[in-house]
DNA sequence: TGTACATCAGTGAACGCGCGTTCACTGATGTAC
DNA sequence: TGTACATCAGTGAACGCGCGTTCACTGATGTAC
């Protein structure tokens, strides 16, 4: 399906009107067909119905539309993972098994966002704008490791940086080894339950009250 | 530097000597130069010094020659955890230690294994050979978790299958976000120590004795 | 030990292809008056 | 409301390049006798 101004019938004329944005989609599209590296420039404008040259007026190059789709897909990722979280409520641990879910969801619903966040080698510090999209989404994780630290008495209660770093691991292991259609190995058990029964026994190690 | 027969100054005669072992040096190579897309056929044989035709008396196409790299890298895998591993000795805790340094040792010093085997999109199920080497090395990882859930009481034990999948998933997390030269995060702590960690708040959180 | 021959591994030239990139251009849109 | 003009976004043709792949070939190696 391609893109085109009004959804109409292709009859767009001489311009296209949403360029950048069909770009992005194509790029998507294609990374989801054939990975992160099985997509060039060309096939992007082809996609979009565009001559070779259009996508020069709104990219420098491949590297820059990739790191778009980057940054939109991390502005995603948050928007998510701070809906999930909600505020963690109705009580912190329930909100952190959504939390969890809601990551493995956004990598199997949106696996070229996925790709091109954390495996097409985009470097986070291309640019300062990624960089705070970036460090946002994973700001939700850690606030979320706050609160459930919170309920731990003051003496014994781990850096929350790390926790959400560990957190961060579980489930970008679980997601990237076996979350997706492409999985490499069969599971006797779906990615989500995984994911959760790791959280679980984790968060008991840290003396989380009431696991 | 240039893979030559007898290491000598390349003067090779017309006969490589050992064409199919210098294209997968030569992949390993250029894989970790510009990852395991950045690598092409005609790339491999220039590196070996042979002609662009050469690697197809070897491999059928540039995939078979990646799942070979992928392989070996299997095989080196299973080599290294095996060792680190050690029967379990002296204890099965300290040997469980050293079994994820050794997991991270490799990506870090083998990140063109790495790549091929985990993030190159080979199948595992490209060939029976690949596979069986792939759970070969995964049989360590599982191995070590029977041994340790040995320690617990036969009433809360968990599956080791599910306990294994669990540590991989951390220590694959744990890798490919922060195990290598360019990991996108800096962190406050050692990819090692923040994996140490992790584990042992894991193991803790089993009910293990003595942690 | 020497010779004839089969087999093997690499050659080099050639092909068609798609990519990235550039260029002067042109059609469409918006704005000033 | 109409007209002139500036700006913008996409065109299409062209280029050089490297890739994958094929082919008949040839130099080197091993083996039978």
């Amino acid at each position: 399906m391609r893109w085109t101004k009004g959804g109409g019938h292709g009859s767009r004329g001489y311009h296209h009107g949403n360029l950048k944005e069909a770009l992005i989609r194509a790029a998507l599209e294609l990374i989801a067909e054939k990975g992160p590296a099985g997509f060039t420039f060309a096939d992007a404008a082809r996609w979009a119905g565009v001559s070779p040259a259009a996508p020069y007026r709104h990219f420098r190059d491949r590297d820059e539309l990739l790191s778009d789709v980057a940054l939109r897909g991390f502005e995603e990722f948050e928007r998510r993972l701070t809906k999930a979280w909600d505020e963690g409520r109705p009580a912190p641990f329930a909100a952190f098994e959504r939390l969890g879910k809601a990551y493995l969801a956004f990598a199997r619903e949106e696996p070229a966002f996925y790709s091109a966040m954390f495996e097409a080698g985009i470097p986070l510090d291309a640019s300062a704008e990624l960089r705070a999209a970036g460090d946002r989404a994973f700001g939700v994780v850690r606030m979320a490791a706050e609160a459930l630290l919170a309920l731990l008495p003051a003496a014994n209660r781990p850096p929350a940086l790390m926790v959400a770093l560990h957190i961060w691991s579980m489930s970008h292991g679980i997601a990237s080894l076996f979350g997706r259609e492409n999985a490499q190995r069969k599971l006797p058990m779906s990615a989500e339950d995984l994911l959760e029964a790791e959280v679980l026994i984790y968060l008991r190690g840290l003396g989380v009250p009431g696991i």
